[in-house]
DNA sequence: TTTTATGTTGGATATAATCTAAAACGGTTT
DNA sequence: AAACCGTTTTAGATTATATCCAACATAAAA
């Protein structure tokens, strides 16, 4: 499905941030990319084609991106954070052993009982699966 | 309430890793606190009394204690992560904007549809809350 | 067109975590 | 109590990740 220029420019306007190439280039390879790739990754993917951008400006757009909540960002433990785009809404799955990150079918998980949040403003629930990734699970026992 | 030595010795050889002084030291520190330090602050308070312990060690030992399901870690967008002993089950919630990680009530959460997992090997389901804590919420309306 | 707040840049800097190889230790066996 | 050996600790170097900076460029509004 090829994505509309104008809509990820529609998108970015809507949520009050100027379409420059360099951040319309950080949307457009996160909208059209399956996986959860790093800064890094985007920063050579992007300067795979014009136009080009410094590491700086793939941070800084990153960073709006997420604060604007078009992008998630997934922190890991000791290793570079993971981005996608907020398409479909969804959970994710982290393996132990190689560390991929994988979509999960959304459903809905229930809230804390007002009482245990107290005064505290609840603004999302993320929910992240953990275990062996299908490609590092143990084969299915045979032979 | 004190925590016995001999309790915390009891647990690690329970899971196989040896007390050493300084690994003691650190599984010690993580009991007896409250909240969620990062290796720098268990570095920093560990080293306040004997015995003391190098960075590696710290960070060796918090990677052993967490390998052993002794300790949880929480990775931070950026920021270092955070530790903290796992006593009584509970889930997170991490303010968007002071990065405090506070514990919340434990509750059930639903596992997600057996389809939609594959052949993936569920260990855990995390879940997060995320917004504003009580510090960083804007006071009730009044004046 | 100007204007101006916003965005970009390369390089320097900061922060977090891991690696290394030598020395110390803690159980165990003679 | 001495030798032994796998584990642990250590200081410092190194890597990995992310942010800062100040000069410059530009998108969108006026
Ligand atoms: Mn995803
Ligand atoms: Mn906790
Ligand atoms: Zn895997
Ligand atoms: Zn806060």
């Amino acid at each position: 499905m090829a994505i509309y220029p104008d809509a990820i420019k529609r998108t970015l306007a809507g949520s009050g941030l100027r379409s420059t190439p360099q951040r319309y280039a950080v949307m457009a390879f996160l909208m059209e990319q399956a996986g959860h790739p790093t800064a890094a990754e985007i920063f050579e993917a992007v300067n795979r084609v014009d136009p080009r951008s410094s590491r700086a400006t793939i941070y800084n757009n990153l960073r709006d991106l997420v604060r604007a909540g078009l992008v998630r960002e997934v922190a890991m433990e000791g290793r570079a954070a993971r981005f996608d785009a907020r398409g479909m809404r969804h959970h994710h799955f982290i393996c132990d052993r190689c560390g991929n990150v994988e979509d999960v079918e959304w459903y809905k998980v229930p809230r804390p009982a007002a009482g245990s949040l107290g005064r505290r403003v609840l603004r999302e629930c993320e929910l992240i699966f953990r275990g062996l990734c299908a490609k590092c699970a143990p084969r299915r026992a045979s032979h």
